[in-house]
DNA sequence: ATGGTTGTTGAACAA
């Protein structure tokens, strides 16, 4: 079973390369960031003609997840209940799996736009609410995973150019302690357990021909849980859909889960 | 060099 993020930065635009995507890469879970879709614009049969069921939080212009899945998602939670925002960043559903249910959870984590900023403390705000979340539906979901944009690259590793971007948004300390708080609850970072390339990225900027200079970020994470990290064999990102015409400036981030046979 | 690109909504904002 594959789990997978992509932050596709408007679901109308990239619907046809999602579709294509799905077609070749069958999943358990895709999870989507940026649909920029009005709640009931969302493109429901589109999945459902790949034999995929959906969980949507959806907003008009901005943010808007979703957890696309073979199986139906269940207690389908959207957004953090104890944190007073309108804008669309959670959605959690509850998948079935061979070793029992899975909570898988597609989160938009706030970009914050410049350290100091007021949108800055907006996202650290958030991500301590995540954060405080997350401790319940751990408690109550064991095997869970959380997947998404989390606009924090971890490590300098994970930036292109380390002295460059130092101390900026997305490699700040702060919002680095707020990434690391999260693992500190019993959660993995599931690319970091395996090998991989070096500057393996997730998003590089439209600009300047980011992508073709491979100066891009790692900031789009599948984080498994204690629970679930057993059963995780691989992760990778798929570089591929950012060479599409009129891409995502994010690529997806790809977990694979093997539950064994005896 | 405070530039540059894309998406949404309709010149500005967000990323």
């Amino acid at each position: 079973m594959k789990l997978a993020t992509w932050n596709v930065n408007s679901l109308k635009v990239r619907l046809p390369q999602v579709l294509d995507w799905l077609a070749a890469n069958p999943v358990g879970a895709l999870c989507l960031q940026e649909l920029k879709l009005d709640h009931d614009k969302f493109p429901l049969e589109a999945f459902a003609e790949l034999g995929y069921q959906a969980c949507w939080a959806g907003q008009k212009t901005y943010n808007g997840v979703a957890v696309i899945s073979k199986g139906e998602g269940l207690h389908v939670q959207r957004n953090l209940p104890e944190f007073d925002d309108h804008q669309q960043r959670i959605v959690a559903a509850t998948l079935s799996s061979p070793i029992g249910d899975i909570r898988v959870i597609s989160a938009y984590c706030p970009n914050g736009q410049a350290v100091g900023s007021d949108k800055y403390e907006y996202k650290l705000r958030w991500f301590a609410a995540l954060r405080e979340w997350l401790a319940g539906e751990l408690k109550q979901y064991p095997r869970l995973a959380i997947l998404g944009d989390y606009n924090v690259a971890p490590r300098d590793e994970d930036v292109h150019d380390p002295a460059k971007w130092k101390g900026g948004v997305l490699v700040s300390a702060p919002e680095r302690e707020a990434f690391g708080a999260l693992l500190d609850l019993g959660l993995t970072d599931a690319f970091l357990m395996f090998d991989q390339p070096e500057k393996s990225f997730s998003w590089w900027d439209y600009r300047q021909m980011a992508f073709r200079r491979n100066a891009g970020l790692r900031i789009d994470h599948v984080l498994v849980s204690d629970a679930l990290k057993p059963f995780c064999t691989a992760c990778i990102i798929d570089k591929e859909p950012r060479r599409n015409e009129q891409p995502s400036d994010h690529t997806p981030v790809v977990a694979t889960l093997e539950f064994g046979s005896a």
